[in-house]
DNA sequence: GTAAGTCTTGGAAACGTTACCGTCCAGGAG
DNA sequence: CTCCTGGACGGTAACGTTTCCAAGACTTAC
């Protein structure tokens, strides 16, 4: 059978290829190729004839071998992209890395913190330039060694001192139930992810809001989840909405635990303030529209990948740097209901 | 002895000095570390046990750089990422992708086209073992010398015949056409992000299922709006009901079309049927839960890069495959409700 | 007119890995 | 005892780029 097909592994042209059509040594094609200072106009001419002739693209990968450069290249380590908290940090890092040149390797890890050490290692194998990690609980220190920069998004890691972009967790915190608390919300639970440094915050906010204004926290009301997700936090709401002394309000930590706690106090009936941690779309089109604490998550993301190439391309050798974003209480309705209302049966 | 700090710039080990340590060729390492064919048993353990105290590591970089070896590395060009369609791709495809040891380097093009042939071609310079890319229109065949294999994912580029996988958009739009036609409905408006092969297909089901039953499409009903995103068809909607003879229902041919669709209709108090194409978080938790024609957005991104590994590591030579996955009716409340429902007033 | 620069340019050495080609040794066959 | 076979291993040449060094061409200053 003739091969009228296109060759199937047309090898692409290289720097030789292009030098040798531009008659030109080898040495003068990388000069052009990288700003083209200390080459002729007119030679340069040439090799850019050769180079667009040709349609040659420079090997990133062979660029990264040598000494010293890093592969252009950031890794991005990180859970659930299915969370939008996730694919907001994703994405806005992706387009601050992308204006520089950079591309994003993706590490996921749903899995273990066991997972998360062996995708990291993976990532620093391929000479990215950076990593920025968004930590699992477990200890980082074998980062220490590894010999690149490292930017934490969201919460810091134990065990390594690095740069870290994250929110104002415990102003968030208290910001929420001071806004209960304001309305004369005594019994507030809150909803607690398991073991996050975030959520340890957020519940230090909650508690200070209750101190500054002399009230008690009743310690049956901080609820520790035994996992992170919606179906956790629906169970509890259950729970403790059944309960003989219920909750005039709730401060869910996490977007998820807010869906679970609506969608518990939906089927029960029963209406008490709710407050979110994090902002999500359609909040505002719920039966009754969702008050949250919001920050800005994508600048969490933008922060972090300009912070990193800071790193990589400058030998930057400030000490790390700590940014914190405010956050901000988004009222829509659900965090306004009075106390007595909590109790009531939803009108249908 | 104690390695109290690691030094800071700590190069990483090669396999020289894994070979130096063990007391054995550079080419008995290589051996040892691609599965250890051909070396005698206690040869290999030195060589493991040498590699485990320095730590080493095979460097990717260099890997990737021999003549035929792509890196383990596969690209994912999409759009927005906030997007959860998007976002579920790139996840599903991150796990498949991850269970064969490789990384998913990420292109985002919420740009022109021009930006995404830019971000592809500064992925292929990267030498990826492959791309999976959500097209934006324009021509791809630019990817046919690139001698990498693609898998095209929810739909199909003009000017390369690659592989590709995708859902039944017209079953899909015919499902939903034929659900309202069902119920009565002879006046559905239907929604349309502009110039997308999918939503053409979708238009060509919501006719066939029209055809089906004998009823004609009112082409006032056809709405291509000039952007793909809620605002637009927040405007056209309000629009399209304020008109003297509104529709008694609408089908929203995207997830972001259907939630514009819902907040122009909370605003103007109507309630025609309401069918989207797509699921979405909370779609259950609207004050109308909202009906839907869903497919498993994840197997689509599974599928791609299970496709994809394999054209990459044995040398496929099949024909182009194509994959398409079903859809299938989520009746929530929104598309259950009668034409003569339209003109209510929502009562408050 | 010569010496000392400056600017351009070509060539070669690395980077860390894999693939190939030998060499060496042991053991079996003749 | 020799020859051959085959497995185990060491060495080296790539891969495509960047960087350094040296050499040539040309300018400037004396």
């Amino acid at each position: 059978m003739p091969e009228t097909f296109p060759p199937p592994e047309a090898s692409r042209p290289t720097m030789i290829d292009v030098a040798r059509r531009a008659g030109v040594g080898l040495g003068t094609v990388s000069r052009v190729v990288n700003g083209g200072h200390g080459v002729r106009d007119e030679t340069a001419q040439r090799v850019r004839k050769a180079i667009d002739e040709l349609g040659f693209q420079r090997n990133e990968v062979a660029r990264a071998l040598r000494p010293g450069k890093k592969s252009s290249s950031l890794a991005l380590v990180l859970g659930d992209l299915t969370n939008p908290f996730f694919a907001s940090i994703a994405k806005a890092s992706l387009e601050v890395a992308g204006q520089s040149g950079f591309a994003v390797v993706l590490g996921s890890v749903d899995e273990d913190p066991e997972g998360e050490k062996r995708a990291i290692q993976e990532l620093v194998s391929r000479q990215v330039a950076g990593l920025m990690i968004v930590p699992d609980q477990g200890d980082h220190s074998f980062l220490a060694g590894a010999g690149v920069p490292v930017v934490f998004v969201d919460r810091p890691a134990t065990g390594l001192d690095a740069d870290i972009v994250m929110v104002d967790n415990e102003g968030g915190g208290r910001l929420a139930a001071a806004h209960l608390l304001a309305q004369g919300h005594r019994r507030i639970a809150i909803l607690l992810a398991p073991s996050y440094y975030t959520t340890g915050r957020r519940l230090r906010g909650y508690r200070r809001a209750h101190r500054e204004v002399d009230a008690t926290v009743d310690e049956s009301l901080v609820i520790q989840l035994p996992e992170g997700n919606a179906e956790a936090a629906e169970k509890a709401t259950r729970e403790v909405m059944l309960r003989a002394d219920p909750p005039t309000a709730i401060f869910a930590s996490t977007n998820f635990l807010t869906e679970g706690v609506l969608r518990a106090l939906r089927e029960l009936g029963r209406e008490p303030a709710v407050v979110g941690f994090d902002d999500f779309r359609l909040a505002d089109m719920l039966p009754t529209p969702v008050t949250v604490v919001a920050s800005d998550i994508a600048e969490l993301g933008r922060s972090a990948a300009r912070l990193l190439l800071d790193r990589a391309s400058a030998a930057d050798r400030r000490p790390p740097q700590r940014i914190v974003l405010p956050c901000a209480l988004i009222q829509r309705g659900s965090g306004e209901r009075p106390p007595d209302s909590a109790g009531n049966r939803k009108p249908r």
